[in-house]
DNA sequence: CGCATTATATAACCTTGTTATGATACGTTG
DNA sequence: CAACGTATCATAACAAGGTTATATAATGCG
């Protein structure tokens, strides 16, 4: 544990912790090293001691914020209906950015808070690689699953998931940023754009539309 | 003048300019208002003289930066396949979000390079909803060319607008962090996302490839 | 126990947004 | 034309926040 997913309550999580809650209560503009320690009745030290300064610390915010973005997919039961799960990890997917955009935005934003990046220009696959890989991972074996059942062509899994996952971010962000004000975003732009992706991966449209609107209900077996 | 769209030699706009630049060859961290202002060759007073803060240079900065993708994909032309067009206008907007990759981030971020917020949570609808509203509009006119033709569903052309925006977007923004770095792209997920999309609205699988493999060609009439 | 390492606190330093103040340029007006 | 007012710009000071230096406690270990 430790470098594993638990919560800890050692001082680097706990500082994590108060980062992320600001982000979600108060907004990017407070995450600071003197605000964050005295939310956790530290002195400044403590965010270079443990981190080394902002940058790193928002490099592991924006950890914790995969980590927690994984956990819930992983909460997604697999059903006999792939579809049917992939509409429901997009549901999770929105869910979790909406409870905190702000950690959203820090986790696939090009700038950070505070106007430094998070770590240098290294790409994404070293350091968070492996956090924002395991919730893509869910995508990559929903697709598998789908294409498995015949539901979706023959063709490589993590295409589909790329597609997949372009779609939900790209959804979420506009909705997130205002920009689709004017619509109803899940039933005029997410849904049907999930079921014209599906009919062109292969999907019949009945199915793909009887899939997707099961995905409100209980998220039990079968 | 002034309030519309052209360039411009005045104070206001070298700065805006100025910061356009800095953006794209030094990122966020260097859009400071000493910085600006030694840039163009004046105090720091400029910045508020004209912009009154930070803030509100970020907010001209980001409708700079709508109105130069409107002047792009103004550019794509008009032909008899509209979806042609629309994929010609994907490609623009993937080119432009490329140029200058931070000004695109702060154009749609929810977040800004200095922490502090674009003008406060005011709905986009009004400051930049403007600039923002005309670059979507090529997206709305194109999907109604496309129903009209009879290539999509007869629909609300702003559903698929939106669609097509989510598409875009989410690519763009996931390509240009990095994450899909392992991935050809534009080949094994934006064009095959495009053409399952557009499938999925009703136009024949052959026709939306084959309007799409044209998109690279001259962008000359009919 | 003695010591090295870790952990924490205090204070100072530097950069940056901002404000206060003053000087200059320029158009307007009596 | 001269005086005035406004717009423009520069300088300097202030405040907030990241960072560093330094000192002090706590902890582990031989």
């Amino acid at each position: 544990m430790g470098t594993t997913g638990d919560v800890g309550t050692d001082m680097r999580s706990q500082l994590v912790a108060a980062a992320v809650s600001l982000l979600a209560e108060e907004g990017p503009g407070v995450i600071q090293a003197r605000r964050l320690a005295r939310e956790v009745g530290a002195s400044t030290m403590a965010v270079y001691h443990y981190f080394g300064g902002m940058p790193q610390l928002l490099t592991a915010v924006r950890e914790e914020g995969f980590r927690r973005l994984d956990a819930r997919l992983s909460e997604v039961a697999i059903t006999d209906d792939p579809v049917t799960d992939i509409g429901r990890l997009g549901l999770a997917y929105r869910q979790v950015a909406w409870e905190n955009p702000h950690l959203y935005d820090l986790m696939f934003g090009l700038s950070t808070p505070g106007g430094y990046r998070p770590e240098a220009h290294a790409p994404p696959a070293e350091s968070d690689g492996s956090s924002s890989q395991r919730a893509y991972t869910h995508l990559v074996d929903a697709a598998a699953r789908a294409i498995r059942a015949g539901r979706v062509r023959e063709q490589d899994p993590d295409s589909v998931a790329a597609q997949f996952w372009s779609v939900l971010h790209g959804y979420v962000t506009l909705e997130l940023s205002g920009h689709l004000d004017q619509l109803d975003g899940l039933n005029q732009v997410l849904i049907p754009m999930g079921i014209n992706h599906l009919v062109g991966l292969g999907d019949a449209p009945e199915d793909a539309t009887n899939s997707l609107e099961r995905i409100n209900t209980a998220n039990a077996e079968s």
